[in-house]
Parts: C-alpha cells; sequence; structure tokens
DNA sequence: TTCCGGCCGG
DNA sequence: CCGGCGGGAA
C-alpha cells in the first residue's frame, strides 16, 4: 500500500469516526497545567486512575505549578497514588516545573510560545517525557500542531495494514500528520483546499464557541486523537478486538 | 488473577 | 532490547 494511499484511508478513518460519534472533547478539564499533570499521571495507565489521582490532587489544591513547586515530595507521592508509578511520576513532576521555572521563569505562556520542533525537544530531554507525553503536552497543553501517535492510534493502523511493528513513533505521527493536514506557514489555506480535505467546522457545535481560536489543524489533531482513544477503548481491544460495530469495521480487508 | 499501558536505565 | 515501575477494575 502506498503512502498516499494510507493517508487518504486515514482521512477516511476520520471522517467516518467524527460522523458516528463527533467531536470528542477529549482532555476537558483544562487549565494548562491539568492536561500537562495528566500527560504525566496517564504514562502506562488507564484513565479511570488518572481521573481519581487528578480529582485527589485538586481536592489538596496541587493544580498550579507554584503548589507542586513547594509541595514535599512525599506528600505529592501520597496524592497521586492511584495513577500507578507514584514515586517516579511525583518527581518527574517535580522536574517538569523546576525546568519551567530555569528555563522560563515559571511561565507556561513563555514556555508554549517557542517555536513547535525547539519545544518539543526540550521536552524530550526531560526525564520522563518520552515522545508520547511531549505530543500530547504540545497538542493538549500548548495547542502546537502535533499529533498524539499513541498506543491506541498503532495498535489500530497495524491491524488495518496501514504500519508495522517496525514503524517507528515520529513515522506514524508524520503519517498522521500527513494525512489529516499540516499547517501551511506559508499561506492560509483556501475555500477550495478545504474542499479537496473534506473538513468541515460544524457552527453549531457545542466546542466551537469554547475553542474560538483553536487553529483547524489541532481542532482536528484533537478530534481524532480522541476518536482514536474512543476506539481503542471500546472496539480495538488489545487482546481480542470486537470489530462488530465498530466505525471502522468497514476498512478491514 | 489478569488486564491495561510510557519511559528509563542497565 | 529487557526488566522495573503500581495502581484500579473486570
Amino acid at each position: 500500500m502506498t503512502s498516499a494511499e494510507n493517508q487518504h484511508s486515514i482521512r477516511a478513518y476520520y471522517e467516518a469516526l467524527y460522523r458516528a460519534w463527533g467531536p470528542q472533547h477529549w482532555w476537558p478539564a483544562r487549565t494548562r497545567f491539568e492536561v500537562i499533570v495528566g500527560a504525566y499521571l496517564t504514562q502506562n495507565t488507564s484513565w479511570k486512575n488518572v481521573e481519581i489521582a487528578v480529582r485527589r490532587m485538586r481536592t489538596a489544591h496541587l493544580l498550579s505549578i507554584d503548589a507542586i513547586r513547594t509541595i514535599l515530595l512525599k506528600k505529592l507521592e501520597a496524592v497521586i497514588r492511584p495513577a500507578g508509578y507514584y514515586r517516579q511520576k511525583a518527581e518527574r513532576l517535580k522536574t517538569f516545573v523546576a525546568f519551567v521555572d530555569h528555563r522560563y521563569e515559571g511561565s507556561l505562556h513563555r514556555l508554549f510560545a517557542q517555536p513547535t520542533p525547539q519545544l518539543r525537544e526540550e521536552l524530550l530531554s526531560l526525564n520522563g517525557v518520552g515522545p508520547e507525553t511531549a505530543d500530547s503536552i504540545l497538542l493538549y497543553a500548548g495547542q502546537h500542531p502535533v499529533f498524539v501517535a499513541d498506543a491506541y492510534t498503532r495498535r489500530i493502523v497495524e491491524r488495518h495494514g496501514i504500519a508495522s511493528a517496525e514503524t517507528k513513533y515520529d513515522e506514524l505521527r508524520e503519517l498522521f500528520e500527513r494525512a489529516l493536514g499540516v499547517v501551511k506557514p506559508a499561506k492560509l489555506r483556501t475555500e477550495s483546499q478545504e474542499q479537496e480535505t473534506g473538513f468541515r467546522p460544524n457552527p453549531h457545535s457545542p466546542s466551537r464557541m469554547s475553542q474560538a481560536r483553536r487553529s483547524p489543524v489541532v481542532q482536528i489533531y484533537n478530534d481524532m486523537h480522541g476518536l482514536i482513544v474512543a476506539v481503542g477503548k471500546h472496539y480495538c481491544l488489545k487482546a481480542t478486538p470486537r470489530c462488530e460495530g465498530c466505525p471502522l469495521q468497514a476498512f478491514l480487508f
């Protein structure tokens, strides 16, 4: 299967999933810092456990840079314990805050004002930040146009023959970014280009007002990842897939 | 008891 | 490239 055909398939997956389930409002409880916390806590961990830990952090008033900076490490460990791997995650959250303090004067605004490639490399240099965590922070906390190619993404496209086990993370991410549309800095997308790609923002979507300044590409990456998470959780299960009723079933060959 | 799922260090 | 890291829910 050619690269162009794979990109076309991924665009078709997005349209089928969006038609079936609509926008996902994925990662909804957002301050930016809460998104970052979630990106760390969800490493190799189910979202239910993360939600419990985040609720405990909110109750303890720990969902801010200032709070993580000053909280005792052992206390933070105890609060986030339901998320699992709580010792390394507590230390990594401390590491992130120290990084923002020293490099960006404690300002997430300054952090996310950096160009995407440089910021991505800086995040990847942090202990506890790999590709998926970095990209989740970039996309969901910073509104940078980066696709989060997580384990669900890989599982789905491998089972559909679009990628293999040898496909590297960045290859997978770039495949989705090419398929779903990258930002073109030289000139704005035209109406005819939007028609070619089939993108139709829904003016009555409840998400549109709260996401008013989000670029179309970021919107698509956000929705697509949320849709893929839904597929992975409910249909493309790890052990045995349940293809019956899956919006992507028709795309299996 | 099994299932689930990122990153690091040796 | 493997073992370790930890919990909640089925």
